[in-house]
RNA sequence: GCUCACGUAGCUCAGCAGGUAGAGCACUUCCUUGGUAAGGAAGAGGUCACCGGUUCAAGUCCGGUCGUGAGCUCCA
C-alpha cells in the first residue's frame, strides 16, 4: 500500500496509510489542545469535511477550530439538527421537517406541524436538547445514491427533504444522524452532539416554505448556540442592550414621536423633540446640498392619476400605491415617489447640455401602502419623507455624478457617526425596461465609481429596479446591525416615458440620463437609526435640549429666569425645571431626558453669577459664567461632533 | 397579506375555578425650600381595543374586526 501525505496548512505533515480518517490525522499532527478545538477542516480546495471522513490520498488541509466563526457556524448548523431531534422525540416523531439552517446570530429549523408551538414549549424543548448534548452522541455520516435517499426520505413521509432532492443537481446526497434522526445535510457538523454547551431558544414565527407566499407557512423555531455559556449570556445580555436602545421605547420615552391609533397605522407623528431633531438634520442636509451644487425643490403630495400612467407606476408599482381620489371627475393619487414632478419641472423649460449636471434635490413626502405586516416603528411605515434627488446629466458624465453622489452619501453618513457599510450592486432583474447595452453601460458607471471611491462592495443579482441597476448602502450602527438607507438608482425608463429631452451642441435632441438618490432614505428610517445608534443620547449638535437649568430652591427663581433667557437669546436650546422639587430629582429627571449639560443654580451661582455644569454621564465641569457656557456650547456644537458629554 | 403571540388608567404592569377593577410612575392640590439619580400626604383618572356570542353573571370563555410585537414576503 502506497503512503499518502497529509498536511495541515501551516503545520506539520505526515505520511499515513490510506483511509486514515480526518481525526487520526489531526491527533497524530496536533498538539491535543488543537485536537480538542479541532471540529473539521477545510480542504486545500475549500471542501469542508467532518473529522470522521476517512482520506485516501494526498491532502492539505487547514483546521477549523471552535474559536473561529465558521467553527460556530458549524456548532449552529448542528445545534438546528439538535432541536429537530428533540422536537420530533418529544412531539410527534412524524412531524415534518423542512430545512434547519445557520444564520448570522443563530439558527433555525422549520417544522411542518398542525399544532402550534407554543412558547411554553420552549422549557421542554432546551430541556431535551441539553439531555441530547449531555449524550455526547456522535454525528454519524453517510451517503445515498438519489434514488435510495428519494425512497429514504419518501418512507419517512417526509415530503420536503424529497422535494430538496428532487431539485438539486447532485447524484450523491450525504444524510447525518444523531440519536434516532437523519436529516439530508451537506454538513459538516459538529463530531458529537457535547460540543453543544450553551443554547438557547429565542422566538418562532411563521415562515413560508421556500420563502415563496403561495406555499405553505411552517413554523419556525429560532434559537442560538456557542461553545459556552458565558458567550450565551453575554449574547444574551447584547440582546437585552439593544432593546433598551429600541427607537420605539426611546421614542416614547423621550417623546420624540408617537404613532396614534386614531390617525392610522404606519403614520409618524412629531412630537416637539423629535421634530426639533429633524429640523437640526434637514437644514444641515440643505447646507450640505447647497454646498455641493444642488437646488431645492418643493412639490405638492398628490397628483393626476393620469401622471402615474405615463410614469408606469400604474404598471410596475399600482399595489404600493394608497387608492385614488375623485376630485371633479378627475382621479387623483397620492405619491409613492417624488420623480415625476421633478421631470414636470425639467420639462417646464426647454434645456440645453449646458446646464448639466441639473442636480435637484427635495425632502419629499411619499405615502405607500406597506402591508399591514410590514409596518415597524420608523423602519417601516406608510408615509415618509425621503431625501430624494433627481439629477438629470449627459451618458459622459453618469459616472463622475455617480462618484460625486458617493462622496456626499459618504460624508452625510460620517457626520452621524457612521462609519461602516455594506454596499450592494444590484443588477438587472428578470422583469426590466430599457435596452441591455443601457443596463450594461450604467451598471458599469456605477461599479466604476464604487471603485474609484475605493469602496468593497457584492453585487446582488437581479436585485435591481425594474428601471435601472442601484447601489444600496446599509449602515451599521453601535451594535453592528445594519440598515438600509442610501440607494443610488440609474433611470432610463422616466426619460423615455416623458420623453424629455436636451438640446446637444450639435443642435438636435437627446434624451439625458437621470439619476434618483436618498441618501439618509427617509427621515423616518433614519431618525430610527439614529435613536437606535445614540441610545437617545444625541450628540451636542443634535440633542434637542442642550442644557436644562435646575434651581435649588424658589429664591433662585429670578437668577434662573435670567440665565434661561440669555442663553435663549444666544441660540442655547435650553430649558428650565424650576418645580419646587429636591435637586436630586431634578437631576435624576435630566439625567433620564438624557440631556446633555445640567446647569445647576443655587445661592452659591447666583451670588457670584455663574452656573454649575452637570454633564449626562454624571461628572461635573468647572463652575463658569453664562458667557463662556455659551461659547463652550457653540465650539462643542460643531455638526458631526460627537462630544465626548 | 400570511403564521404565532399579545391588547387592563398617559406609561410599565398585576388581576382570572367567569361574580362586575388594582399597583407603581406620570398628572392635580397641599405640606416640604431640600446642593449632584426618586421628600411626604391627599385627589383625580378605566364603557378592561372594538363588535357579536355563550352564561343568571365576561376584563376573564368563544367568534369576528382593528391595532401592536416576532418572523415570512416586501422595501426608504
Amino acid at each position: 500500500m502506497t503512503e499518502i501525505t497529509v498536511s495541515i496548512k501551516e503545520g506539520k505533515a505526515g505520511k499515513f496509510n490510506p483511509g486514515i480518517t480526518v481525526a487520526e490525522a489531526v491527533k497524530s499532527l496536533c498538539s491535543s489542545k488543537e485536537r480538542k478545538r479541532t471540529l473539521a477542516v477545510r480542504q486545500g480546495d475549500g471542501e469542508l469535511l467532518d473529522l470522521a471522513a476517512s482520506v485516501d490520498s494526498d491532502m492539505e488541509f487547514s483546521l477549523i477550530t471552535t474559536d473561529s466563526a465558521e467553527g460556530l457556524k458549524i456548532l449552529r448548523h448542528s445545534a438546528a439538527h439538535v432541536m429537530a431531534q428533540a422536537v420530533l422525540e418529544l412531539f410527534d416523531k412524524d412531524i415534518k421537517v423542512a430545512i434547519g439552517p445557520a444564520t448570522d446570530d443563530g439558527f433555525y429549523y422549520d417544522f411542518d406541524r398542525d399544532e402550534p408551538f407554543t412558547p411554553d414549549d420552549f422549557a421542554a424543548i432546551e430541556e431535551r436538547v441539553k439531555k441530547i448534548a449531555g449524550a455526547n452522541l456522535p454525528f454519524v455520516r453517510t451517503t445515498m445514491s438519489r434514488v435510495d435517499a428519494r425512497q429514504y426520505f419518501a418512507d419517512k413521509g417526509q415530503k420536503y427533504k424529497v422535494e430538496l432532492i428532487d431539485d438539486l443537481e447532485d447524484d450523491i446526497f450525504s444524510l447525518y444522524q444523531q440519536g434516532d434522526f437523519v436529516d439530508l445535510c451537506r454538513g459538516p457538523h459538529i463530531p458529537h452532539t457535547g460540543f453543544l454547551r450553551a443554547f438557547k431558544l429565542l422566538r418562532i414565527a411563521g415562515a413560508y416554505w421556500r420563502g415563496d407566499e403561495k406555499n405553505a407557512m411552517l413554523q419556525r423555531l429560532y434559537g442560538t448556540a456557542f461553545f459556552n455559556p458565558r458567550e450565551l449570556k453575554k449574547y444574551l445580555h447584547q440582546l437585552e442592550e439593544a432593546k433598551k436602545r429600541d427607537h420605539r421605547k426611546l421614542g416614547r420615552e423621550l417623546e420624540l414621536f408617537t404613532i396614534s391609533d386614531q390617525v392610522g397605522p404606519g403614520l409618524i407623528l412629531w412630537q416637539p423633540k423629535g421634530a426639533l431633531v429633524r429640523k437640526l438634520i434637514e437644514d444641515y442636509w440643505k447646507e450640505e446640498h447647497y454646498r455641493h451644487g444642488y437646488e431645492l425643490l418643493y412639490t405638492p403630495h398628490i397628483a393626476k392619476r393620469e401622471l402615474w400612467a405615463t410614469s408606469g407606476h400604474l404598471d410596475f408599482y399600482v399595489e404600493d400605491m394608497f387608492s385614488p381620489m375623485e376630485v371633479e371627475g378627475v382621479s387623483y393619487q397620492l405619491k409613492p415617489m417624488n420623480c415625476p414632478f421633478h421631470i414636470a419641472i425639467y420639462q417646464s423649460n426647454k434645456r440645453s447640455y449646458r446646464e448639466f449636471p441639473i442636480r435637484w434635490c427635495e425632502l419629499g413626502t411619499v405615502y405607500r401602502f406597506e402591508r399591514t405586516g410590514a409596518l415597524q416603528g420608523l423602519m417601516r411605515v406608510r408615509g415618509f419623507t425621503q431625501d430624494d434627488a433627481h439629477i438629470f446629466c449627459l451618458p459622459d458624465q453618469l459616472e463622475e455624478e455617480i462618484f460625486n453622489i458617493l462622496d456626499l452619501n459618504l460624508h452625510i453618513l460620517q457626520t452621524f457617526g457612521f462609519t461602516e457599510y455594506d454596499i450592494y450592486l444590484s443588477t438587472r432583474p428578470d422583469k426590466f425596461v430599457g435596452s441591455e447595452k443601457n443596463w450594461q453601460r450604467s451598471t458599469d458607471a456605477l461599479k466604476m465609481a464604487l471603485e474609484k471611491k475605493g469602496l468593497a462592495f457584492e453585487i446582488d443579482p437581479g436585485e435591481g429596479v425594474f428601471y435601472g441597476p442601484k447601489i444600496d448602502i446599509k449602515i451599521k450602527d453601535v451594535l453592528g446591525r445594519s440598515w438600509q438607507c442610501s440607494t443610488i438608482q440609474v433611470d432610463f425608463n422616466l426619460p423615455e416615458r416623458f420623453a424629455i429631452s436636451y438640446t446637444g451642441s450639435d443642435g438636435a435632441e437627446h434624451q439625458p440620463i437621470m439619476i434618483h438618490r436618498a441618501l439618509m432614505g427617509s427621515m423616518e428610517r433614519f431618525f430610527g437609526v439614529l435613536i437606535e445608534h445614540y441610545g437617545g443620547a444625541f450628540p451636542l449638535w443634535l440633542a434637542p435640549a442642550q442644557a436644562r437649568i435646575l434651581n435649588i430652591t424658589d429664591s433662585q427663581l429670578a437668577f434662573t429666569d435670567k440665565v434661561y433667557q440669555q442663553l435663549r437669546q444666544a441660540g442655547v436650546r435650553v430649558e428650565k425645571d424650576v418645580r419646587n422639587e429636591k435637586l436630586n430629582f431634578k437631576i435624576r429627571e435630566a439625567q433620564l431626558a438624557k440631556i446633555p449639560f445640567m446647569l445647576i443654580i443655587g445661592d452659591k451661582e447666583m451670588e457670584a453669577g455663574v452656573v454649575t455644569v452637570r454633564l449626562r454621564d454624571g461628572k461635573n465641569l468647572p463652575v463658569m459664567t453664562i458667557a463662556d457656557f455659551t461659547e463652550m456650547v457653540k465650539r462643542e456644537s460643531m455638526v458631526g461632533l460627537e462630544a465626548d458629554f
